[in-house]
DNA sequence: TTGTACGCGTTATCAC
DNA sequence: GTGATAACGCGTACAA
């Protein structure tokens, strides 16, 4: 079905099929018209033909590090909820986490039949700031502050400042910090940042704090607690930069029989589901994952329906949740 | 830039521009030439134009009853994998547990510009059923059985029949189920099948076993324990349709300070990642969710590559988890 | 191998 | 308000 056959079974001209499906401007009798054929052919318009004449797919690209994650999950469910109230799809590009997946998505959406892009990023290489920038189409980011676009994501110096401050206040004597690779500025650097901020205002140098990098897995923050003890066997402070690792941490410390809080304090960053489940209860700082999805969407719908936007920074605040483990 | 323009440009017809992009046939001189003005251009041929012409989009719809659960993300994640590595691209479409939004999306993929779709399904309807013939495009559900469709899905029959038989060989005295509803065919009905079968050859009668219908969060399952303990107080042994209900059956379990696996035994079907993380470790059924979506989208890609395909059903095993609750 | 010409189905433009 | 017609950009049958 064409709107050319609709038309000629209803005895008046594409034009006037063409204004019934859209806007209006049309005699009530061959409303009556078109509206009866339509009903008896099932007509529906080609969303290929549409898309091709209007340049308009209504569909938006969101490119993911891991979608099996909890906290990038969370974030998809926000961005899902207002899109589709707003009358748009999405695609879903999942990297594993592979930097160059996420630049080949993003030169697939720049090529592809899309009206804006969400990228939850990571690491941001100089590569992705051209990607971004060739990219030519309405762009948020989420998780990462990059002056240059439109942005939301969680206050991680202060939220890592706080949490670090809350653990120093307990009075550990011998403080350690696992965290991530700082090329990921939001988890890595500012995370660590604010850490440093609140160990020197415990009149703590650097060279104190006994540090590991892991990644963003449970076994790695696993692994990296049982290296610092090696390296310091009294630890009895911990931060880690997200809740997975800490659990990592934590499962170890249980498996040596450090108990905790009494032997070795610990805390994240992140308020996985999980942390309330476990035993004891993992202090962390909740952050507001669904929301900066819904923050993202609705910013990148403001881009695309209105052009000469400034770019906007939304950063959002977390809540420190003190439960056992400290 | 337009095919037309390259061609200007190459001096050649806009026919060998459009060989040149796609199979080939093309003098050696006449190839050079587009190749150099298509990279001084940065020509890329139009999507819209393209996808209008061959009516192929390359892109799968997928509609899922929830992203942010930790099953579901993981069988989006398997599909993903499989679809990304094909050349395919995919919406997604969450539906938060409504089955109103799973038949207007399946009516927005219908529509749209859908070469196949992937639907997770949970209550199937008799409306389901009209929505998925009229679809007219090639299909393939996960996780419930329909004859009539393609489907992937675990054995959940099987599966809580061997783990309720499992429960009951640790010789409990007096037996708790809690399901959800049997609308869910798989979750609901299948497994409470099998839990009664092996009910059955332990001699217990479908009267002699506490049971209580609960949703899919920990926080149901949680209530649906309590209110089984006022009605039953001497409760041994709990069998759950998933981790979460057992997760939070446990929960309150634990609160009211029932040891376990000593005072009550307890189990679930999932294999959520948290079974293994809570103490003590819940006892459970691993499910092939990544393969079940690796599988699905195979299925799929087969069924848009090949017509006339029979609808194939793929019935995944599982494995028991015997860990720490029973 | 090469180019011409047309079709895909819609929306936009412009006369009436 | 209405209808003919021109784009939109690509793929391809067909003739050369």
């Amino acid at each position: 079905m064409t709107i050319k056959e609709i038309a000629r079974l209803a005895g008046v001209s594409n034009s006037a099929v063409s204004r019934y499906m859209n806007r209006g401007s049309l005699s009530d009798d061959k409303r009556e018209k078109i509206k009866k054929v339509i009903e008896e052919t099932n007509y529906i318009p080609s969303s290929y033909a549409r898309a091709m004449r209007t340049r308009k797919s209504n569909q938006i690209g969101v490119i993911v590090p891991k979608i099996n994650s909890e906290s990038v999950s969370r974030v998809v469910s926000g961005i899902s909820k207002v899109l589709n109230e707003a009358g748009y799809n999405f695609l879903l590009a999942d990297t594993d986490r592979s930097l160059e997946k996420e630049l080949e998505y993003l030169e697939v959406f720049r090529q592809g039949q899309i009206d804006g892009v969400i990228f939850m990023a990571t690491i941001v290489t100089k590569k992705h700031i051209e990607h971004l920038r060739e990219l030519q189409k309405p762009l948020v980011l989420v998780g990462q502050n990059i002056p240059e676009f439109a942005c939301v994501y969680h206050d991680d110096y202060m939220a890592a400042y706080q949490m670090t401050k809350t653990l120093l206040d307990t009075k550990c004597k011998r403080f350690a910090y696992i965290g991530v690779t700082e090329k990921d500025v939001a988890a890595g650097k500012s995370r660590k940042e604010g850490m440093l901020r609140a160990a020197r205002e415990h009149d703590l140098k650097e060279e104190d704090i006994v540090m590991a990098i892991s990644d963003f897995t449970m076994e790695s923050g696993r692994t990296a607690m049982r290296e610092l003890l090696q390296q310091a066997p009294d630890i009895d402070g911990v931060f880690c930069a997200t809740d997975s690792i800490a659990i990592g941490a934590m499962d170890y410390l249980k498996e040596i029989h450090r108990r905790i809080p009494k032997d070795v304090k610990i805390c994240g960053i992140g308020d996985k589901k999980v942390s309330r489940l476990i035993t004891p209860k993992l202090t962390t700082v909740h952050y507001y994952y669904k929301t900066s999805g819904i923050e993202a969407a609705n910013m990148l719908l403001d881009r695309i329906q209105t052009e000469e936007q400034p770019t906007k920074h939304t950063m959002l605040g977390y809540e420190l949740r003190i439960q056992d483990t400290i």
